[in-house]
RNA sequence: GGCGCCAUAGCCAAGUGGUAAGGCAGGAGCCUGCAAAGCUCUUACCCCCAGUUCAAAUCUGGGUGGCGCCUCCA
């Protein structure tokens, strides 16, 4: 498999540190609020990478954190009258919830930063005894001068950054784009104790803290979204290859953004919709459709007619599976030949997977797919390699994350209207058969008829 | 000022040297009691100009337009 490297700005053959195995560690999100759909994306695009390397037989370690402490966290904290740990919890909480819906699997682990201050301080102390940071009024920063390759993921110049950039300009500093490792406590504010006083750590430091508590001083992937490319990333690298003389991270993968409008969308601009709202409107699976249809690093512009168009498309994959379903329990005698199309399937999906996770040619091998099984089994014959054809198709679905796997339990009081029109039909009382259909529409229930008989499905 | 990304049909979006996947929407047809589902056909001067090449959406140079990072941000 492929991979484009932000840090070699190259695509390069992904390969493992070690034999057979995957570490792989994706920023995640600041629990202060419901993320919005531009934070899922990386969710997302993390989750089907992790998904296709397990498909492929490796063994994936994915660590994606919870940044449960910052200034964020303290102000909405004070606002709403809570303690940071309250808000963390709550909205951890409902992380969760959302992931489900959007079919993302739990990390192998979710590590807090308020649960690795210990790992924190460890690692802020060896900076400091590398001569790498320095204590600063109760702060320790980050001595940027110290690590000569500052700035080689984010290809920025030291010198130039300081040209035009605001810059937090700090007595406390001893150069402009030095960053906190630890910070002071306010008055107030949420602390623990440390070696400089009482204090909280820097918004960097605790992605490398537990990227190689979990994964080692070296891992395979880093991911996250291009914003965090600078400063977050280039942080990341200085802290941890300053303290341990090793590389972090073999690959980096940064995700583009959601745009509204052409424009970026985010927390601070206001122009976002939250993936609790959207699910109002949407089906989890098909917003999951409408951002791998896209490859994971061009931006996607969002708005409700894509994803309506998604949802349709989403349809489309559902009706096909369905009729498969429907051959499955009332199979004919004659069977078709689905070897073909199934070993087509694979092999494009394959090959579009393994060229940097192009989910979106993934897509279109798999509505080729579909346009073919519809053909072959709906114009033609019927027969036993349905199920063949239905454990194919559902084993990528899964891949990808998109694979509905509820059970669609239908009422007994909807089957019952059901029966009754079919006894209509068959006395070609097509006025009742109508009248019987719109009421089954009324429960949120469709009946379609095929040539084999009468299948009933949610709206 | 520095660093970087993007431009393919009405709307999305693959395609990185060999003559334009796929989805949505629209049109025509087949099937059907009508529908639904499905199938077939149909909609592209690949932003512009120059260059390299037998061959360019794809490579090079130059434009134009849009966006991002450099400050919390996925």
């Amino acid at each position: 498999m492929k991979i484009f490297n932000s840090m070699t700005n190259k695509k390069e053959e992904l390969k493992p540190l070690k034999e057979g195995q995957f570490h792989i560690y994706a920023c995640g999100p600041t629990v202060y609020n419901y993320f919005h759909i531009g934070n899922a994306r990386p969710f997302i695009v993390f989750d089907t990478l992790r998904r296709y390397l397990e498909f492929l037989g490796y063994t994936v370690t994915f660590v994606q954190n919870f940044t449960d402490v910052d200034d964020k966290m303290i102000n909405v904290a004070h606002q709403e009258g809570i303690t940071v740990k309250e808000l963390g919890e709550h909205y951890i909480e409902e992380y969760f919830k959302d992931a489900r819906a959007l079919n993302i699997k739990n990390a192998s682990v979710h590590p807090k930063a308020t649960e690795h201050i210990g790992d924190i301080i460890q690692l802020v102390k060896t900076l400091i005894e590398k001569g790498n940071a320095y204590e600063s009024c109760g702060d320790v920063y980050f001595d940027t001068q110290s690590f000569a390759e500052y700035g080689k993921l984010s290809g920025q110049d030291l010198s130039e950054l300081e040209m035009g950039a605001r810059i937090d300009v700090s007595e406390k500093k001893r150069n402009p784009m030095d960053f906190a490792l630890w910070k002071a406590a306010k008055e107030g504010e949420i602390s623990w104790d440390s070696p400089w006083g009482a204090g909280r750590p820097g918004w960097h430091i605790e992605c490398s803290a537990m990227s190689m508590k979990y994964l080692g001083e070296t891992i395979d992937i880093h991911g996250g979204g291009q914003d965090l490319k600078f400063p977050h990333h280039e942080n990341e690298i200085a802290q941890s290859e300053a303290a341990t003389g090793k590389p972090f991270a073999n690959y980096w993968m940064h995700n583009g953004y959601i745009n509204i409008n052409n424009k970026k969308m985010s927390k601070s601009e206001g122009n976002f919709f939250t993936v609790r709202d959207i699910l109002k409107e949407f089906d989890g699976l098909a917003v999951r459709l409408f951002m791998l249809s896209a490859h994971y690093s061009n931006p996607i512009n969002f708005s409700k007619e894509l994803l309506e168009q998604s949802q349709t498309a989403f349809g489309r994959i559902q009706n096909c599976r369905e009729n498969l379903a429907f051959i499955i329990n009332n199979p004919k005698e004659n069977t078709v030949d689905v070897k073909s199309a199934i070993n087509t399937l694979n092999t494009d999906f394959l090959a579009a997977m393994d060229d940097d996770l192009n989910t979106a040619d993934a897509i279109g091998v798999i509505f080729e797919y579909i346009k073919q099984i519809n053909t072959i089994f709906m114009a033609g014959g019927t027969g036993q390699n349905a199920q063949d054809a239905l454990a194919a198709l559902d084993r990528l679905l899964d891949v990808l994350g998109i694979l509905d796997s509820g059970e669609q339990k239908i009422p007994q009081e909807v089957t019952d209207l059901a029966q009754q029109r079919s006894e209509a039909r068959t006395q070609k009382n097509w006025a009742l058969s109508d009248e019987l259909r719109d009421k089954i529409k009324e429960l949120g229930y469709e009946v379609k008829d095929t040539p084999d008989g009468v299948k009933i499905s949610k709206l």
